[in-house]
DNA sequence: TCATCCCATTTATCCTACAAATTAAATTAT
DNA sequence: ATAATTTAATTTGTAGGATAAATGGGATGA
C-alpha cells in the first residue's frame, strides 16, 4: 500500500470510495457514516488519509461530523459547495469577465420564469426595493439595491440553486466594480448620452404593465454596459475551441460516437 | 492550541490562513508555496493540520503538489473546481430540477451572444452535427448528438466558463433522463400531437437564416419539455423564500442597509 | 423519579517515523 | 575535462500511535 505510481494519490482513491460507499449503500441525508477507523480498516489505509479525504468532503458539505456523534450525510448543494474557499482574487481575468457573461446570460433566460411566477406581492415587494435604491450615478446602483433587486428576480423564478449562484458570485460582481471602474465609467456616459439607461424603475414598469417582450428588451438594455465591457476587454483575443470538440473533427468518428450514446459514462476521451 | 470551542475547527482555520498567505503575498498562478512544515511553523499547528487544509486546497485545484518539487498555485476555475467529487446521486429532487431550469435558462439566456459571435465556419459545424445526430424517438435525441449540438452552440459564445459549466452538469443531464423517463415521454407525445416538437435541425435553420427572432423562439420550444416537466414534478409545493430577503421585510432596516453599501462585505446577516 | 457524576466513544489534534520521488551534488568513468 | 552514474538531500505521501475535547449514555445516589 505504499505506491504511488499513479497521478492519483492515495487519499484522491479513499475520496472516491467514501463517495462509492455512500452510493452503493443508498444512504441518504441524515444517515450516518461508520467512523473513521473503520472507514480506514475497510479501505487498508491509516486513519490519516481517510482524515484528509473527509475533510475534503466536509468542505464541501456532502457530511458533517462532530465529536462523538460520529458523521452524517448532507444534504448537498452544488453551489453551496463552493461558498467556502473561494475568493474573485484567485481567478484570471477572462474567468473574471466569463463569469460576468455568465450571470448576465443567466438573468437574460429567466425573463420567462419571472414572468409566469409573480404575484402581487412579489410586484409590492419589488416597488419597496426600487423605492429605496439609491440612485448614485449614471445606472451604477448602490451594491446593496442592485443586490437586492436582482435577488428578488431569482426569488421569483423558484430556483434556489439560482439564488445560492447569485449569492456564489456576489464577491466577482463588487470584485469587478471596483477594479474596473475606470472602464464602466466612460461606456454609461456614452450610453446615457444615447438615452439607453435603463434604471430598476423602468424595468420594474414592464413587470406592472405584464409586457414581457419589453421587459427583455429592458433588461438587456440594463446589462448593455456589462456587454460591452466584455467585449472591449477581451478585444481581439482569440476564441478558444474547446478540446472535446476539436477531437471529433473526423466525421467517421462523430458519427461512431452518436450510435453508441450509451458508452458515454464511460468514456474518457470526451471529458 | 487544543481547543475546539468554535464550531469552526483548526482545519477550516488554517484553509483560511493559507488562502490567506497566497492573497497577501500576491501570488499569481505558478508561483511556489512554502511547504508543510514551513506553513505548520507558521501556523503554529501540526503538519497533519496543514496538510488536511492543503488537501482541500489540492482537490479544488487551486494548488498543485509533487514530491520534492513542493507546490505550486494554479489557475483557479470556478466550475472545474467541481469536477471531482460530484455526483448527481447525491441532489435531492429539488437540486436537480433546479440545476436542469439553470441550465435551460442558461441556454436561453445566450442567444444574443451566439448570434453576435457565430461564423460560416460554426454553422457548417453545426450542420455536420445535425447530419450525424441520430433521431431516436420524439425529440429525445441520442446524448451524444444533443450534447455536441449544445456544445457547440456553448463555445460560439467564446465564454469557456459556461462550456465547463456544461461539461459539469452533463452527468446530471442524463440522470435525469435516465429516472425520470416515464415522465418525458407522455410529454414529448403530446407536444408532439400538437405539432410544438422542434429539432435540431430547426434551429439550426433559423441560425443559417439568422433569424435571432425565431432562434430564440425555437430554442424555448425545444426546452419546452423540460419546463413542463419542472412544472408537473414540482406541483403545488411553496416557493421558498431566500433567508436574505425574509430579513429585510423593515423599510427602515432595508434604507439603511441601501445607504451604506461599502459595509455589504463584512455583513454577515445578509450571507 | 430525578439530578448528578462517571465512563465510553468518536472526532480533533499532535507527534514521530519512514517511503517514494525527484532535484542537486558528488563521484567515477571515459 | 566532460559525460555518465551514484549518492545525498529535500519534500510530499503514508503509517501508526497518543492525548484532548466533546458528548451520549449509563451508573449512582438522594
Amino acid at each position: 500500500m505504499r505506491k504511488q505510481l499513479l497521478t492519483t494519490t492515495l487519499v484522491d482513491q479513499v475520496h472516491e470510495q467514501i463517495m462509492d460507499y455512500i452510493k452503493e449503500n443508498k444512504l441518504v441525508p441524515g444517515n450516518s457514516l461508520p467512523n473513521e477507523v473503520q472507514f480506514a480498516e475497510m479501505l487498508g489505509t491509516s486513519r490519516n488519509v481517510v482524515r484528509e479525504a473527509l475533510s475534503r468532503l466536509k468542505m464541501i458539505g456532502l457530511i458533517e461530523s462532530r465529536t462523538r456523534r460520529g458523521m452524517i450525510l448532507k444534504e448537498f448543494s452544488i453551489f453551496d459547495s463552493l461558498k467556502n474557499g473561494f475568493d474573485p482574487i484567485f481567478l484570471g481575468e477572462n474567468s473574471l469577465l466569463d463569469l460576468l457573461g455568465f450571470r448576465v446570460s443567466l438573468e437574460l433566460g429567466i425573463s420567462d420564469d419571472i414572468f409566469q411566477n409573480m404575484t402581487e406581492e412579489d410586484i409590492n415587494e419589488l416597488e419597496e426595493i426600487v423605492r429605496f435604491g439609491v440612485m448614485l450615478k449614471n445606472n451604477e446602483y448602490a451594491l446593496g439595491s442592485e443586490y437586492y433587486f436582482h435577488a428578488k428576480l431569482y426569488e421569483i423564478t423558484g430556483n434556489q440553486t439560482i439564488a445560492q449562484f447569485q449569492k456564489l458570485i456576489r464577491p466577482i460582481m463588487v470584485y469587478i466594480k471596483d477594479n474596473f471602474k475606470a472602464y464602466f465609467e466612460p461606456i454609461n456616459l456614452e450610453l446615457k448620452n444615447k438615452g439607453l439607461i435603463v434604471t430598476h424603475a423602468d424595468i420594474l414598469k414592464c413587470i406592472k404593465e405584464r409586457n414581457l417582450a419589453e421587459f427583455k428588451n429592458k433588461l438587456e438594455n440594463h446589462f448593455l454596459v456589462y456587454k460591452i465591457f466584455i467585449r472591449e476587454k477581451r478585444g481581439t483575443s482569440k476564441r478558444i475551441r474547446t478540446e472535446q470538440y476539436l477531437s471529433l473533427k473526423s466525421p467517421a468518428l462523430m458519427k461512431d460516437k452518436f450510435f453508441h450514446p450509451n458508452d458515454f459514462s464511460s468514456d474518457n476521451s470526451l471529458d
